[in-house]
DNA sequence: TGTAATTCCTACCAATTTGGTAGTATAATA
DNA sequence: TATTATACTACCAAATTGGTAGGAATTACA
């Protein structure tokens, strides 16, 4: 139950994103200022541009800014970007289980899904900042 | 953001003595029921017997039973057991940082750890019955 | 007292995930 | 057109996950 450093790096990213809302924000400016090599934010940054979450400057006083204002990215968004669906168990989104209903194992599982993601989405960027 | 699967097993394993409250219920038991192989349920079930979470009988006719009443099993101590802490990211126990107190970052992750634990603290096996 | 049933312990292993690094291509713009 | 960025592809080591294998120790019971 922990989270990969690409969520947290992600979640990261994108708060110096929100502190910058004027312009773009280079890989190497945040990447000095948080201590994490420029390759690998790279990587996890091409996650969230794919996404759609941030747009993209290229060429000089390039880099990457927010498409939207910062309360209007729920955490849950950026998380699920990096991490994928935070499912405790493999049974939640299991369209092969018929038991759901009656299952006291899946409605304990899917009762921490709710709680993770309810948490994690009802806070935005904004509360960040 | 997963719990593996020795966690979730070892949730099965402790529901399944639950339902065996009177005497002791072995390994291949429990295998077969619920269909994961003996090896793999001897080593996790190895780790709650440590942990003094079960109390185990030797020989013909052994196996395993619990040492408490249901209800008096939070299902967070059980997955402590085979998870470790749940904590979300490692600064939430990281006695070096001295920012905590005002880093939204920290306070972010700590509210999500704190929600998963009580939630899995907040039930018991005997939820499961 | 012997044997079957059971846990205990140590070691091993393959697949996946995690946390990166390296090098080059491509795009934009001053 | 040179410079400064991102984009893409490939690779890699370490840790974790999800097991398996084999034998030793313990106990019940015939």
């Amino acid at each position: 139950m922990k989270m990969s450093t690409r969520g947290r790096y992600a979640l990261i990213i994108m708060i110096n994103l929100a502190k910058n809302e004027e312009g773009y924000l280079s890989i190497k400016e945040i990447s000095e200022k948080e201590n994490i090599s420029i390759k690998y934010l790279e990587k996890i940054i091409s996650l969230l541009s794919k996404a759609g979450l941030v747009c993209v400057g290229h060429g000089k006083n390039g880099g990457y800014k927010l498409v939207k204002k910062p309360n209007e990215y729920k955490i849950g968004e950026i998380l699920r970007v990096t991490e994928g669906p935070m499912e405790p168990a493999p049974c939640i989104n299991d369209s092969n289980c018929d038991k759901k209903d009656t299952c006291e194992v899946y409605s304990f599982w899917n009762g921490l899904y709710e709680n993770i993601n309810s948490y994690v989405d009802d806070k935005t960027l904004a509360d960040f900042l």
